[in-house]
DNA sequence: TATGAATGAGTGTTCATTCAT
DNA sequence: AATGAATGAACACTCATTCAT
C-alpha cells in the first residue's frame, strides 16, 4: 500500500504520481466533494488540464487512488500470508496486516474509508473489480480453515468474509476519525482476532 | 424504524412527514448528491420553499432522516431486549433485529447506509449523537455478559462494540446492494451471531 | 416631517403607523434590499401579510415613507416662509429648515437618503410629485428674490433650484453618513446661505 | 473619463473591456438590480462564468465601472486645471469639465449617478477612495483660492467643497433623467459658476 | 506533453406576495 | 381585518471539463 514504494515507479509518469499524492492530501484534508480539481493541480503544481491527461475525470482520480491502494494490499497481502501455518494465523496475519497498513498511511486511509464512499458511482458499481480481490482472500482463508478442520463447517465463507471485512474496515474508519486514540490498532487486531476465532463465550 | 408509525403522528406536520417520505425515495432511487432539491419537492407534491420552512438545508434533510430512523430503532431495540434471558440471547436478538428492520425498510436503509455517508458533514461532525445511542446498547450487551459470566473478560466492549456494529452493518449493506440475494438477512444474523457467540474455532 | 407629529394621527390606522415606523428603523439599520418584508412585520408586531393591506407592495412602503416626510416638509416649510421678510431671509430659512430637520431624524433621513435611491423605480418614474413640490417651494423663493430686486436677474430659478437642491442634499447626505461630524448642521447652513447669497469671491 | 481612452488597453484584457463596456450599457439600460449577470454576459459575447475571471462579483463589476471612471476624471482634471490662471477659472473650469464629460457619456454617467448608489456596499463602505480623490481636487482649489485672496476667508473649504460637488452632481443626475433637455450643461455650468463665485445677491 | 483561459450547465436558497381560514 | 403557511420564480456563482496554443 505504503505510497513510497509505488512512488518509485518513477520516471516516465512522474505528473501521474504527483497528482494522485496531491489528491490523496487534499481530499484527505478538505473532503472530495469540497475539494475542486483546481486544488489538486495546484497542490500537484501541475495545471488543470494536465491532470485530464492521466485521468479521466475527478472520479477517476478518487477511484485511481483506490485502486493502486488495494493492488499493493492485495501483493503484500498474498506474500505475507503464505508465511502463516495454519488458517487461524493467517487470519490473524491478514486482520493485523490490513491494521497496519491503516495506521502507517493515515491521510490515505481516510480518503479510503470516507471520501471514497462519497462516490455513488463507485459505491454502486465500481467497489467491484479490486474489492473482489481483496474478499477472495479472506474467503481462501476461511475455506482452507473449513477444509483443515480448524474451521466449523457450519460457518459460510460467503457471508462471513464480507461480516470479517466489516468489523475490521469499522475498527480501521473509528480508529481514523478518533482524535484522541483510546486503542491501538494492535489492540484491536488482537481483539478481533478473539473475537472472530474462540468467540466470545467463556465455556464451550 | 418503521416509518409508518411515524406517520401517525400526522396531523399538523403532515408536511413534514410527505417531504421526509419523499426525500427517502428519491434519495435512495437517484442518490443525495444526484438529487436535487425540486426533486424531493416534486415528489412531496410540495413547494421547492416549502420544504426550507420545516429542513434549514438539503443536509438537515438527511440528517433528519437519519435521526427519526436511529429514534426509532432504540426505542424498539431496548423494548424488545428486555425479552432476552441472557446476554447470548440479547446479542442475537439485537443482531436480527437490526438486520430484519433493514430487510423491511429497503429504500430508508439504503438511503443511511449509502447516502448519509455522502454528507461529509455528517460522517465527521454529526455521526455521534443518535449513533453513540445505539452503540450503548451493544456495549451494554457485552458488558453484561462479561459480567454475568457469560462472555469472556478479555473482550474489550468498547472496541468489540464497534466490531460488531461494523460486521451487521456489512451485512446490511451488501444486502441493500446485491441485486439477486444470495442469502437473507435470517441467513446472516444466523451466522453472525454464531461467528461473535461461538467463534470460528471447532474443537476447543 | 417629524414622525412624532404624525404618529398622532393615530386611531383607525394604528397598524399603518406601526409599520411606517417599523421599516424606518429597519431599513435605516440594514438597507432596503437587504431587509426582507419580514423583517418589517416583525418589528412592527404584526403578520407578513397584513403589510399588504397597507400597501400595495415593499416598494409602496418605501415611497410611501418618502411621501408622509416630504408632505410634511412642504407645509412646515411654507408656515415658517412666511416669516421671512425678503427672499434672502427666506433661503436662509429654508436651508436651515431642511438641514435642522435631516438632524432631528437621523434614521428616516437615513432612508430617504440613501435607501430610497436603490428602488429604480423612485428614481426613475416616482420621484416627481412630492418632490416637484419641494422644488416649486425654492423656485419661489428663487424668482421672489430677482423680481424685489435682491437677486441678479440672471440667475436662472429653474436651473438654480435644482443646484442648490443638490447642495443641500448633498450636506445631508454628507452628515447622515459621517460617523463622527466634522461640522453641525447649523455650520453647513450658515455656510451654505453665505455661498448661495454672497458668492465665493471677496472684493466686487 | 472617456472610456474610449480605455478601450485603447486593449490586448491581453480585451474581454475585461467588453465586459465593463457591455455593463454600462446593460446596468444603464435596465438597472443595476433588475440586470443579471447573464445579461451583462450575453451582451460582451462572453460566457457567465467569464465575468468571475475578471471580476469578483456582481458588485465588483459595478464598483470597477466607477473606479475607472473616477481614474480618467481625476486625471484629466489634475492634467487640464494646471492650466487656470486663478482659483477663479479653476473653479469655473473644473464645473464645466464634470458636466462635459457627463455629457459625452450618458449611459455612463447614467450608471455611476443612479446605478451606483443602489449598492448598499458601495454608498456606506466604499465611496470614499476614490471619491475622496475628487474631492481633494475641489478643495485644493477653494483653499488656494482663499490664501490667494480671491475668496473669502470665512468660506470653510471642508464643507463647501461637498456643497459645490453636491450641486453639480444634482445637476448632471437631472439632465441625465432630463428626456427633453431643458438647458444644457453649458448653461448647467455657467449658472454654477456664477452662483459659487458671484452668489446670488444683486447689489453689495 | 503541457497549459490555463474560457466555457456554460447546473442548483441551493431566498423572499415578495397570495389566500384560505 | 388579520394571519402566516405556502408558494415558486428568480439568480448569483461554482467548477469540471475542453481545446487552441
Amino acid at each position: 500500500m505504503t505510497f513510497t514504494v509505488v512512488a518509485e515507479k518513477k520516471g516516465p509518469s512522474d505528473k501521474r504520481r504527483r497528482i494522485i499524492d496531491a489528491a490523496v492530501s487534499v481530499f484527505s484534508r478538505q473532503g472530495f466533494y469540497t475539494s475542486t480539481v483546481a486544488d489538486v493541480a495546484q497542490e500537484a503544481d501541475v495545471a488543470d488540464g494536465t491532470i485530464y491527461l492521466y485521468f479521466k475525470n475527478k472520479d477517476d482520480l478518487l477511484i485511481s487512488i483506490f485502486e493502486e491502494c488495494m493492488d499493493i494490499f492485495i501483493e503484500s497481502a498474498e506474500e505475507e500470508l503464505t508465511k502463516g501455518k495454519d488458517a487461524v494465523e493467517k487470519l490473524r496475519m491478514f486482520i493485523a496486516l490490513h491494521l497496519k497498513l491503516v495506521q502507517k498511511n493515515r491521510e490515505l486511509a481516510q480518503v479510503i474509508q470516507i471520501e471514497l464512499r462519497q462516490s455513488s458511482k463507485f459505491m454502486k458499481e465500481y467497489a467491484n473489480e479490486k474489492f473482489f480481490g481483496y474478499l477472495a482472500i479472506l474467503e481462501k482463508i476461511l475455506s482452507g480453515g473449513i477444509k483443515s478442520g480448524h474451521f466449523s463447517p457450519s460457518a459460510d465463507p460467503v457471508i462471513l468474509k464480507r461480516a470479517i471485512f466489516g468489523a475490521i474496515d469499522e475498527m480501521a474508519l473509528e480508529w481514523v476519525l478518533m482524535k484522541r486514540k483510546r486503542y491501538t490498532m494492535e489492540e484491536a487486531a488482537d481483539q478481533l482476532s478473539r473475537l472472530f476465532v474462540e468467540g466470545l463465550e467463556v465455556a464451550k
